[in-house]
RNA sequence: GGGGUGGUGAUCUAGCUUGGUAUGAUGCUAGCUUCGGGGGUUAGCAGUCCUGGGUUCAAAUCCCAGCCACCCCA
């Protein structure tokens, strides 16, 4: 027996999901510490996550480009609060074979301060802007403690846009957009409901005026931050003299906004989706959307059954569907069935001497259980098929993270409900630091985001502190 | 930052208390038989017992340090 998942869901989330990642092929660890391999299986749920972002990206005129993955201290250091921030996690390049540099290179934790270095030498006059630039890149961020596969680790892949406006509306506007686009490529693309809204003064980016996130709901009523999208106003122009000419013939400071979303986005979709079985992709990012299982009873038929498995097959590679026939015979169907469960493949096809003869196939969703007949002459259903399951994940897991916040208006309840994690909590807040704080201290949770839509007030005093409450924000722990 | 648990063929694992030839299963290779939810069988292959140091006639086993993973607390 190939060791299948060993911990139940329901049992212990993180244990099954590390499981969960190994088993399925998805990831390995390496020999460093926090840098974990992506394999096949694994990258390829990134690359289509990373075709729909780039699609995207384009419609808005943002182009790719490459960015050094060093960054000189002095550069590092320019903004104040940034270099602060990052600081403690910075890992340093400190010689060149032998010899001692004479300045430490930082390996970049994130890119604003090398590229907007650049950015002061070729923006000039409002005619340069705005400036849309995205780059695929990893940063290294030293997590001394707790890695998690997906969730923290010290290598990051990711992208990070950064965008260059004449005004600060056109700025906030961008990185407000930018958020409904990550929003997107969670619900449409991996079917993955978020919560999307600002970042609060204690959780916002260094150096950021605004921050804006999407954040997924767990089973265990975390929230996991999958994007962010930051408002930089002129912080960094500022401190990287990023100036222009503007139409009026004065120089001003530009307006700046980053904004990224890392492969943690695909943990939340594990987490969401998956069962003790393993995973459950949604079709959308699936590697293999169908699995073709020919069934070989009688060794007479079996030429027969596999050329029927081979045209079902090719039929399918015909519509764009990601087909794959596993016609090995080292292997039983059953311990297919299994392996296909464990990999999350959507839609099953077992095809036996009956549904040779019927001109069929029987079809088994993962994500349901359900069972289903496709006569060969409307194999084109199965599209559609693929369509609805795609549809259906999301709505089931929106239903489920729906009934996974409470709004809370008595400090006692809020600090039990956020202590045990029995709900996440939506309520009325200040907004200050002290109180965020107070609230980490006491129950461990923090603000996870804040709502952007003007929503009626919960309560007109915050849930904790008392004093005058200015929005809803939503709380819970996180990874 | 503090504390804890674990690391044995590719994988999971027994052995560790009480030091003395490394256990079983999965896997892999070659057959035969099977195949509609992890099938059976025969033969073979497969191990720096995480790394380094110490104690000892002798270390997977005891001691120390490190690495990796995981858990709890701040």
């Amino acid at each position: 027996m190939t060791d299948a998942i060993k911990t139940k869901k329901s049992d212990d989330l993180i244990g099954w999901y590390n499981n969960v990642l190994i088993e399925s092929g998805m990831m390995d660890f390496s020999a460093v510490k926090g840098f974990p391999v992506y394999r096949p299986y694994g990258y390829e749920i990134w690359e289509r996550i990373v075709e729909y972002l780039n699609k995207r990206f384009r419609e808005l005129g943002v182009k790719n480009a490459y960015f050094p993955l060093l960054i000189p201290e002095s550069i590092l250091s320019k903004e104040s609060q940034h270099i602060k921030g990052f600081t403690p996690e910075v890992a340093w390049v400190t010689k060149g074979g032998d010899r001692d540099l004479d300045e430490r290179l930082a390996i970049r934790p994130t890119s604003e301060t090398i590229m907007y270095d650049s950015y002061s030498k070729w923006i000039k006059s409002y005619r340069d802007l705005p400036m849309l630039i995205n780059q695929w890149n990893t940063v290294v961020r030293w997590e001394t403690k707790e890695t998690r596969l997906l969730l923290r680790g010290r290598e990051v892949l990711w992208q990070e846009g950064h965008c260059v406006f004449e005004t600060a509306k056109e700025a906030d506007a961008n990185a407000i957009a930018m958020t409904k686009i990550y929003r997107d490529v969670m619900e449409k693309i991996l079917a993955v409901p978020v919560f999307y809204g600002m970042k609060s003064e204690a959780e916002k980016f260094p150096g950021a005026e605004k921050t804006y996130t999407v954040e997924t709901a767990t089973p265990n009523n975390f929230m996991i931050q999958s994007a962010t999208s930051h408002n930089l106003g002129q912080n960094f122009s500022k401190a990287f003299e990023i100036k222009f000419i503007d139409r009026q013939n004065n120089w001003q400071y530009v307006y700046q906004t980053s904004w990224g979303i890392s492969m943690r986005s695909i943990a939340a979709m594990v987490m969401v989706h998956g069962d003790d079985n393993g995973l459950v992709l949604p079709p959308a990012v699936a590697p293999i959307q169908v699995v073709i299982i020919p069934i070989v009873k009688d060794d007479k038929k079996k030429e027969k059954i596999l050329v029927y498995a081979l045209e079902i097959k090719k039929k399918l590679d015909a519509m764009g569907i990601r087909a794959h026939l596993d016609d090995r015979d080292d292997q039983s169907p059953g311990w297919k069935f299994h392996q296909y469960d464990l990999l999350g493949v959507p839609i099953r096809l077992d095809i036996g001497e009956r549904e040779e003869g019927s001109r069929t196939v029987s079809a088994k969703l993962r994500f349901d259980g359900s069972k289903d007949t496709f006569e060969e002459k409307n194999l084109i259903e199965i599209a559609d098929k693929l369509g609805d399951i795609q549809s259906q994940m999301f709505e089931n897991a929106r239903l489920s993270a729906s009934k996974k916040v409470e709004e809370i208006s008595d400090k006692a309840e809020f600090i039990r409900k956020l202590k045990k994690d029995e709900k996440i909590v939506k309520a009325a807040w200040c907004g200050r630091e002290e109180c965020e704080g107070k609230i980490k201290e006491e129950t461990g949770a923090i603000s996870r985001c804040i709502p952007l839509d003007n929503e009626k007030m919960i309560s007109e005093k915050c849930v904790y502190c008392g004093e005058h409450a200015i929005y809803n924000a939503y709380f819970s722990h996180t990874y």
